[in-house]
RNA sequence: CGGGGUGUGGCGCAGCUGGUAGCGCACCUGGUUUGGGACCAGGGGGUCGCUGGUUCGAGCCCAGUCACCCCGACCA
């Protein structure tokens, strides 16, 4: 394998190269579409049983629901056909035959489809016209769902993990009888993807709304988790959604209430996506390759033998199945890899690339003074510890290269926003990359305006700035009055 | 959809002024190695993206077409 190329191109070639090489995810054949690999869909695996049990503490139940959604369903809710009508796949046909010349095969025109069928984009229109018939009562209320599911948005431009064509991701719907409770329900759901992103993936994270020009299509508020990527650019790294009672008016779900009168359902939706693989990557590696998070990793050490000769390797391969042992008896994820058609050089070099947090080597030498030598990934120190103090060492270890990661990530996230109070002062910023924090007089207009001439887009009204509402001042760019201060970036 | 680039063994690439395809890695066999991506010897594997044209002859020239990558536009 080729040697991870340095930092001395584009930053995004850069990304995709590692991906690749970290044995993580690949294009595919098929258009805009990715493969993720074991290696990587573990680390998506590990991320998912994290959520799930978030979900779960949190009264949430998953469930599953199609695929196909029939075309007219799209259509119910005038804002999000709008904002999805432009991406969607269509299932036209269900049959193919023969060419004529025997050698292909072809679309046969005599089994169109009726009704076109989407392959579902979001699954808001699919889930609400099945909530109709779910909720009659507001003692059927609230209901609290997910689904981990793929979807496809047909994007004109894709990257890997960040925007494929298809891509896998939970979605939550949930329904309830009153707005304060959907509403509590959104923010509930954001400050669960901001645990977990903190907690799991050591990425801080920015909470805030969205302004109504980036708001989710059918959404009367939409919040957000902003994340900062190494080379300054923003990235949404996740959403909460409350809908009002919009989708419950377009597909018709009423309760009867307590007082006996009816009315619609009030609704949330919230997702997070492979994207946050694609996060992951861009804020912790390095020009070695992937850094996984120690609670994300499946293997969290890996144990290279050096030996010379059968006799030497069954040696060490039987010392370190026994330290594999402790470890794993207080829950560490081990492999031991004592492959003999590989050298230590290129296992070590390898295990860096795929961003395993700690490497353990044993030789000849050691295995006589009752050594060992263990690497960290995230700081690549090398320090030479007893073999039986190893099992104590490992867990804290993995504990500081988790927090270390965390606060190196949240420290370039602090100091990379920078309060801008002239237009002169914001163009010059806002190439540096980070996140300028400005005033804004509240206008589409002037949001677009500022994107014409900087690419910069508001990635949010922080959620202190939102809820606070206060110290107005005037915008960066109009001199307007504006109410508070809102975040801009370059953005993915 | 616009601008740029690339399509040649599994991967990465070379192939000049047209003459019947080569290198590195990987793979297979044997041996020596093993504390930061080992070495030697031998071996297998390619209708050069596709279609058509020019030519005695096309990986190379011409036209078309398809796919992918990068930059835009687009994008909860």
């Amino acid at each position: 394998m080729a040697k991870l190329t340095p930092r001395d191109k584009d930053y995004s070639q850069w990304y995709n190269e590692l991906v690749v090489q970290a044995d993580l995810a690949e294009h595919s054949d098929v258009r805009g579409c990715m493969v993720i690999k074991p290696h990587g869909y573990s680390i998506w695996e590990n991320m998912k049983e994290a959520l799930d049990k978030k979900f779960k503490a949190t009264g949430h139940q998953n469930a599953y629901f199609p695929l196909f959604i029939p075309k007219s369903y799209l259509s119910k809710e005038a804002a999000h056909v709008e904002g999805f009508a432009k991406e969607c796949a269509v299932v036209t046909h269900y049959r193919l035959r023969s060419t004529a010349d025997g050698k292909g095969v072809e679309v046969d025109p005599d089994a169109k489809l009726e009704e076109e069928l989407i392959v579902r984009p979001t699954s808001e229109t699919i889930i609400w016209n099945t909530y109709r018939n779910w909720v009659k009562s507001y003692r059927d209320l609230p209901i609290l769902v997910n689904q981990w599911a793929n979807v496809v948005r047909w994007e004109m431009r894709t990257r890997l993990f960040l925007r494929t064509a298809e891509f896998l991701w939970q979605e939550g719907h949930t329904a309830h009888a009153t707005k304060a409770e959907a509403i509590t329900e959104a923010e509930l759901m954001l400050d669960v993807y901001a645990d977990f992103a903190e907690e799991f993936m050591a990425m801080p994270v920015i909470k805030g709304v969205k302004t109504e020009t980036e708001r989710f299509a059918g959404a009367v508020e939409t919040y957000c988790i902003e994340a900062l990527m190494q080379d300054g650019k923003a990235l949404q790294a996740g959403t909460s959604h409350f809908l009002g009672q919009n989708f419950a008016k377009a597909f018709d779900v009423k309760f009867t209430g307590k007082d006996g009168k009816q009315e619609h359902v009030w609704a949330t939706s919230w997702g997070v996506s492979t994207r946050l693989m694609g996060a992951l990557i861009m804020t912790h590696s390095d020009d070695l390759g992937m850094v996984i998070p120690p609670k994300l990793a499946t293997i969290q050490v890996v144990f290279v033998p050096i030996f010379k000769g059968e006799e030497q390797r069954l040696m060490l391969e039987e010392r370190m199945n026994e330290l594999a042992a402790q470890l794993r008896a207080k829950g560490v994820g081990v492999k031991v890899d004592a492959d003999d058609s590989k050298k230590p050089g290129w296992k070590f070099a390898e295990y860096e690339l795929k961003g395993i947090p700690l490497r353990i080597a044993i030789g000849p030498r050691d295995y006589e003074n009752g050594t060992l030598e263990i690497a960290r990934r995230d700081t690549q120190e090398k320090q030479t510890i007893n073999q039986d103090e190893l099992a104590e060492i490992v867990p804290s270890l993995l504990e500081e290269i988790q927090a270390n990661l965390y606060n190196k990530a949240k420290a370039k996230l602090d100091t990379s926003i920078v309060e801008v109070d002239s237009w002169d002062e914001f163009k010059v910023k806002i190439k540096e990359g980070g996140f300028i924090s400005a005033y804004w007089d509240g206008t589409a207009e002037t949001e677009k305006r500022i994107k014409e001439e900087t690419k910069a887009t508001i990635r949010c009204i922080p959620l202190e700035n939102f809820e606070k509402k206060s110290e107005p001042g005037k915008c960066v760019f109009t001199g307007d009055s504006a109410k508070e201060r809102v975040l801009f970036a370059l953005a993915y």
